[in-house]
DNA sequence: GCAAAAGTGTTTAGCTTACACCCATGA
DNA sequence: TCATGGGTGTAAGCTAAACACTTTTGC
């Protein structure tokens, strides 16, 4: 049998109609990559690894491997997380403290030849996490980095200032990280997301600058207060305050139960 | 080498280190899996397929089939789509009249289990599409329907009133159902796409009866009118008007070119 | 004329914005 | 006392909800 007439097969299966034939279909490699979020220096940044290996040997890329023969996409999405970042998933049903970040899944990559060696579905996942000291991964310190990501969605594949290094990112890894940050610039409007960004205690302050790191803009501190305390279930006073460098001591909160805003965060026009 | 050692080298794969081995990862069955979505008599509907084989013979299912071995996913969803209402995928960068409908991309669901037969992939995709006379599949007229997703979505498995057929859906196709439903749901409030349940041509009644349908919710027809004219770039006057049977003739539009409604339509509260 | 659906005008309430102003702390 | 960031008050302008009212057709 011919691997033409295999695929002919898989062309003209028909799931209603046929027995199960394990021939009766391509073989694809199924992975998950990460587009791990967080806010540093007041710029959004993404997390990165160094490919050792042809093709894109040298270049940035999302971290991501393998779904196993007998894991579900989340978990396989968590288990990466966990390996890259050290976070756990966090469960939306039971918020916890501690260090979990938020994870969901952002959409599937397929085009053939997307990598060059085989054919590979990717299902992407968009995971936001507080700022986290350092990355690491397997031990290999330098393999591992957050980065802004309008350095990395520079079109022009530009070099970051002080390194040699391109910043083109690897594969089709470019647009799902700029899915995965258009995913995120919309979804703090209408839903609590950007808490996800902060430390489990924070102030209204440290929640404005995630806003406007996030969307790039400047948002007036005296509005941005009366809108997000007024928001039911949005923010819940923990108690304490803050001490600060100069300056009145904020008050600290923590996320409210709600998911969804009403009414939303409005993001200023372009 | 046993089944398990092959598993045992995907799990520790690392795209990063490690050189192209096809044997160092499990292999997927990859489908698409259809959401199509219209309105017929007031009531959203969906478009389901009859199985004929084991297992769940004799359910209804969403249409789907594998990925080819040499497309990709968006190209196997628009072919399934074809194939199964003989709809074309509508291009958003070249508004053309005509057969077309809205597809994207929905989610992707690949628990281990969801097929008893085998590991199977799913990329769902959610179709939108005008009232169409009836659907075809492969010349079964009776193989495929419209069902009001009410009918598919109720939990306890109901039976239709006529037939003695239960309405519960194969696989986990109630969960992408619902998840396809919620999108179109949210997606009508910020975006034109209910635009893309009409004809080319069309009113403002005809309009406003798809967001009752698809939010099942009743909407003051004045205050409608003046949201959706005031809108920009959401319709624009065609300069025909209809005929009735009672009542006053009613301007006709088509879909502007807008693809995001600023201001947004509002859901009412539930 | 009457029913029915299309469209317009008007009022009221709520929300956003812009900005004046006050508060609490460290230096 | 001053700089700094936290937080409140308030008036102008916009939007949406509710609903009275007019328009245009078929019967």
């Amino acid at each position: 049998m011919t691997e033409r007439s295999v695929y002919r097969q898989a062309d003209d299966y028909d799931r209603r109609m046929s027995p199960y034939d394990p021939s009766a279909f391509p073989p694809f490699a199924v992975t998950v990559d990460l587009v791990v979020l967080t806010v540093r220096r007041h710029a959004l940044c993404a997390l990165v690894v160094r490919r050792g290996e042809s093709p894109f040997q040298g270049r940035w890329a999302l971290p991501g491997g393998f779904v196993r023969g007998d894991e579900d996409l989340e978990t396989a999405a968590a288990r990466e997380l966990s390996e890259e970042t050290g976070l756990g998933a966090h469960d939306p049903l039971s918020p916890m403290p501690g260090n979990t970040a938020h994870l969901e899944q952002l959409g599937t990559y397929g085009d053939p030849g997307r990598d060059p060696r085989m054919r590979v579905v990717s299902v992407a996942h968009l995971a936001l996490s507080p700022d986290l000291p350092a990355p690491r991964a397997g031990g290999d310190a330098n393999s591992a980095r957050w980065a802004p990501v309008e350095v990395l969605l520079n079109k022009d594949g530009g070099f970051a200032r002080e390194e040699e290094q391109p910043t083109q990112l690897a594969f089709d890894h470019a647009r799902i990280l700029a899915d995965g940050v258009e995913r995120a610039r919309s979804k703090i409007e209408y839903s609590s997301l950007a808490t996800a960004f902060c430390p489990p205690e924070f102030t209204v302050g440290e929640l404005r600058r995630v806003y406007e790191a996030v969307w790039g803009v400047a948002l007036d501190p005296r509005n941005f207060h009366r809108k997000v305390t007024g928001t039911p279930g949005f923010l819940v006073p923990s108690g304490g305050t803050t001490t600060r460098q100069g300056g009145r001591p904020a008050q600290l909160f923590r996320a409210g139960g709600a998911n969804v805003l009403n009414p939303p965060m409005l993001r200023p026009e372009v």
